[in-house]
Order: C-alpha cells, then sequence, then structure tokens
DNA sequence: ATTATTGTATTATGAACTTAATACAATAAT
DNA sequence: ATTATTGTATTAAGTTCATAATACAATAAT
C-alpha cells in the first residue's frame, strides 16, 4: 500500500489517516516499532515537520506511544487496534450512506449499485 | 439541506461539491436562476469571493451559465445533470469500496456491513 | 568513551486560502 | 432617465499549511 497523496486536504491530516490504516491492517503490529520520523517521511515524500505533526496527533489518540530516544512504537493494546478498525469503518460507511441519502440514493438503491460494481481484486 | 462546511478542506471546494448536490437533486432545477453571488455567500456565511471561486468551477463544468447582468443559471440540459448525478454517484461509491478494501473488507463483508445499518430517514 | 540516531524545537520563507473593503461596467427594474 | 442589482476585478491583511535549514538533549550502538 503506496502513500496516496492529493492536493485538496492537508497533508498531515491525509497522512493521520494513512498512517492509521497501516496499522490496523498490521503493516505496523502491536508494539512493533516505527520507522524514524526522517525515514517516514522520506518514504512519503514529505517534510520531517509534517510527518512529525501526523504522529504527533496519533499519539494523541493513544495508537501509538513515544520511548525517548529509541524510536516510537504501535501500542501493545490489540483492543485499542481493533476498535480504532472498527471506528474507521463505521465512520467511513456512515458517511457514504448519508452522501447517497444526500444525493437521492435509498439504502436498497445504494446496495444494488454496489452490486454491479467489479470487486477489488487482491 | 443546509449548509455543512468542515475546516479540513478547502471552502470553495466543499462549496462547489454542495452546489453541485443541490443541482442534481432539484433544489435548483434545470433552466431555473441561482441566487445571486451575495445572496449564496450570505446564506453559506462566507465571503463573496469565495462563493465566486465555487460557482467559477460549475461554470467551467457546464453546470451553469451567466447572464451578463441577470444572474447564474442551471444549464438546460437535463442529461447534462443526470449524468453529474450519476457520476458523482459511482465516485462515491468507487471511493467507498476501496476505502473499504483497503481497511482490509471485502465487498461481501462490506454490503453485510452497510445492512446491519439504519436507514436514514427521510 | 565516542558516535550515531532518536524525538523535539526553532526560525525563516513561500504558497494557498479566506476575508474584507471597495470599485466598476452592464443591464434589469422602476 | 434613474436606480438597483448583476457579475467581476482589485488590493490588502491575516491564517494555515508545508518546506527548509538547523540545533539540541537523550540514549542506543559501537
Amino acid at each position: 500500500m503506496a502513500w496516496s497523496l492529493q492536493s485538496d486536504r492537508p497533508l498531515y491530516a491525509q497522512l493521520v489517516g494513512q498512517l492509521q490504516r497501516m496499522i490496523v491492517t498490521g503493516v505496523y503490529p502491536a508494539g512493533s516499532r516505527l520507522p524514524s520520523v526522517r525515514e517516514l517521511a522520506a518514504e512519503a515524500a514529505v517534510n520531517p515537520n509534517t510527518m512529525q505533526r501526523a504522529l504527533v496527533k496519533l499519539e494523541e489518540d493513544g495508537l501509538i506511544f513515544t520511548q525517548r530516544t529509541s524510536g516510537r512504537y504501535v501500542t501493545e493494546e490489540q483492543e485499542k487496534i481493533m476498535e480504532t478498525k472498527k471506528e474507521m469503518a463505521e465512520q467511513l460507511i456512515f458517511q457514504f450512506m448519508e452522501d447517497m441519502s444526500y444525493l437521492g440514493y435509498t439504502k436498497e438503491q445504494t446496495m444494488t449499485m454496489i452490486n454491479r460494481t467489479e470487486e477489488k481484486s487482491k
């Protein structure tokens, strides 16, 4: 899963989302060490300050913690991670259904349209 | 449908989306006149310059046109409007399914989760 | 003990966005 | 004919965002 960044949203906000995604999908498992700020920034091709800002936000949310000069680590609490994943999915669903509703589509109509789409290959 | 604006995206971009939505859902029917820039800006509680920017974008997309000093009008082409609505829905679905896929959910799993949600009341 | 890496902080610069305050030409309304 | 409303343009100011270039203390690695 590459870093996909657009231009119509603040970078740091997008980084938060992508890092969350990497954590809840096991790219960085519970308890594992994250690459350093500088490494992550290089990977995502952004300024270290910007990556730092995203990481601080993740720490505020309790998804990662900092070990003084050793680096940052994903929380040990597997439950916290699973809960975050669930919340992310629920938020996606809620927002999507609301958007479709605003466009005038009922749940049934939306389901029908989804069924006609191609499954994303792995 | 009220103006719901957040802070993590440029205002004018959000205004474009909301205006599109109002047009494709018939709040402003084909051929009808839009409120003036100043009126729309007041409604949305934004600066006229910002609303102007959004309207220019809508005009570039061919959804509205300008009559010199009389005001702006929704396109007469009903097909154009329906097509836009369809594109908006397809874009929502594609993005949603991709996001869910990134979280590790298959189409079937996603459908199941949607089925468990409450239908939004009208 | 020395070196390298860690997170963190600071200052400066520029771009994008938004608001504010006007102003003007064209024309619809009166 | 006069007035009001229309889209449009301009200039200034402030905020947020992002990058760049450093610097420093703590500590892991050597």
